[in-house]
DNA sequence: GAGGACCTTTGCATGAGTGCACAGACTATG
DNA sequence: CATAGTCTGTGCACTCATGCAAAGGTCCTC
């Protein structure tokens, strides 16, 4: 390199300077010792025969060169973040085992996210596991899960998607004719014990009602639909189902969060990685409820 | 930084293969070497997760993402290239004065630097103030001093040149048909006191020795070279100059560090700070006694 | 078919870049 | 005035990027 020519690693370092005000502010921005970033303006400053920064006692202000190569600058920190964007993960050449774990409900109002990712990675064996038991993602059974919690675990890479409501439903035709204490509710099975679900339909279900019990939220759906009784479900299976009345508001109190969770170690994988990111904007995008999928 | 976060200087190494169609000719277009390049495309390529180069046997052909990187990237260098322009330029547009205090002598031998440096930078009104007294740099009177010393002022930025050797020079003519004792010798001023010229001239001058009397070294010097004595130069200015001769081997011990010497406030100045980096490299460059430049 | 010119890829040694530890300066607070 | 928190700046040791040397492949020319 040209004792004349900048490098451009040294671009982010003069502009984290810029932003930051420091040598201290930008190596933190950056995750760096301070030190270096020090030598580093050292050297663009030497290289380019200009000073960028007044070295003053709190720290580094911009010259008017300075000021220049932050406006350059920016944009080119803009081009690049485009290019890795564009660019990370987009690795067409996917391929190899990618282990989701979810739920079964979940997995029936996702398939739009796994499909358009299967199509854009055909070579991408989607594994995804539905099993309802609390799996360890220490022990590697997954790569990714896609799960509502309150307590997602620490020193996991964890995505906040979005909240997801619950609220009681039936079959329109079900309920004309029947009084709510005649009501049959389907339940599950008691593994999810104090979930929202289950505090839902002990406030709505009279004492004595006749119950169904079903293992899964799809078997539930499914007596749902086929008009067998009443059941708390995920707003998200209730709603833009034609055929289902909700029988009140649901309350925000009993919302739970959906996250995607993945094993640090495990997102370095490109294939992860790009699960990852376009699963969660794709999500975030069906908007409440998975609004934007048409219910199958 | 993050292993999913594309190096900036990446970012050269994938244009020039993207132009050359080659590693060999992209090593060459960069000047550097051929497995430098390999290990740089196949680390983008691993932290973007993106393959962006077909591997033929004659050489790297851009896939599709390869060309949309290209396209982008194209972009970033004439981004990378305008604030070089703009700002590494300035010393090409470098304007305003520029003041050295150095010795006449110093003066009269870096003359090659001096013209040099101003026909690189026509718009620099160079002062070269040569006056004798030590000067207060503190009081701003030089931007730059160029002089010998041992006790260069802590807390400015001070870079050692080279070593200057002293001895006592005539001309050969002089010398022929002349007993030591007869020698007249050239003397400055006292204002150098206990400098390495006086203790010199005090172990090699007889004591009843005749003297001349002059207030400059310049002033020692053309009066050595018309033949009317004997003085104890700087060897940059008793050596090549043909018609001198030494009288005896300079003795390290007499030896005195060059200094050049900027106010650390003043450094930040683009053309302070362009000088002070020209002139190191051309003074370091021209040898012992500055042998490179010949004697005027 | 041999040789030359071009190419890619890899192991090893070296030096540049980095982090660590330290020192010093300045400012705000008790 | 002492202390804490922030900052800049530097010497030293270590790590990793780079160049060097080597190996192997393909294609073209004689």
């Amino acid at each position: 390199m040209s004792a004349q020519t900048m490098d451009w690693s040294d671009i982010p370092y003069v502009l984290a300077v810029c932003e930051t005000g420091s040598l201290s502010g930008a190596a933190r921005y950056l995750d760096v010792n301070h030190s270096t970033v020090f030598r580093r303006i050292e050297g663009v400053e030497s290289r380019l025969g200009v000073t960028l920064f007044e070295r003053l006692s709190h720290g580094y202000v911009m010259t008017a060169a300075g000021e220049h190569f932050y406006q350059q600058g920016i944009e080119l920190k803009e081009g690049v973040t485009r290019i890795q964007r564009e660019l990370g993960g987009q690795d067409l050449r996917l391929e190899g085992a990618l282990t989701v774990t979810t739920t079964d409900s979940l997995l029936h109002r996702l398939t739009p996210v796994f499909l358009e990712f299967q199509q854009l990675y055909p070579d991408v064996e989607l594994r995804l596991l539905t099993d309802i038991r609390r799996f360890d993602l220490g022990q590697m059974d997954a790569e990714v899960a896609i799960r509502p919690t309150r307590n997602p675990p620490e020193h996991w890479i964890g995505r906040n998607l979005l909240p997801i409501a619950y609220a009681a439903y039936a079959h329109s035709n079900y309920l004309q004719g029947m009084a709510p204490e005649e009501y049959r509710w389907i339940l599950i099975d008691d593994i999810l014990n104090r979930s929202p679900m289950n505090r839902i339909t002990a406030e709505h279900k009279a004492m004595s009602a006749p119950v169904i019990i079903t293992s899964s939220v799809m078997g539930m759906f499914d007596l749902v639909r086929a008009g067998m009784g009443v059941a708390v479900l995920p707003c998200y299976m209730g709603e833009n189902t034609p055929e289902l009345a909700r029988l009140h508001e649901p309350e925000p109190k009993y919302n739970v969060d959906l996250w995607m969770l993945a094993h640090p170690d495990i997102r370095r994988s490109a294939r992860v990685h790009a699960f990852f990111e376009f699963a969660t904007a794709r999500i975030r995008d069906a908007g409440p409820d998975f609004s934007s999928w048409k219910q199958a």
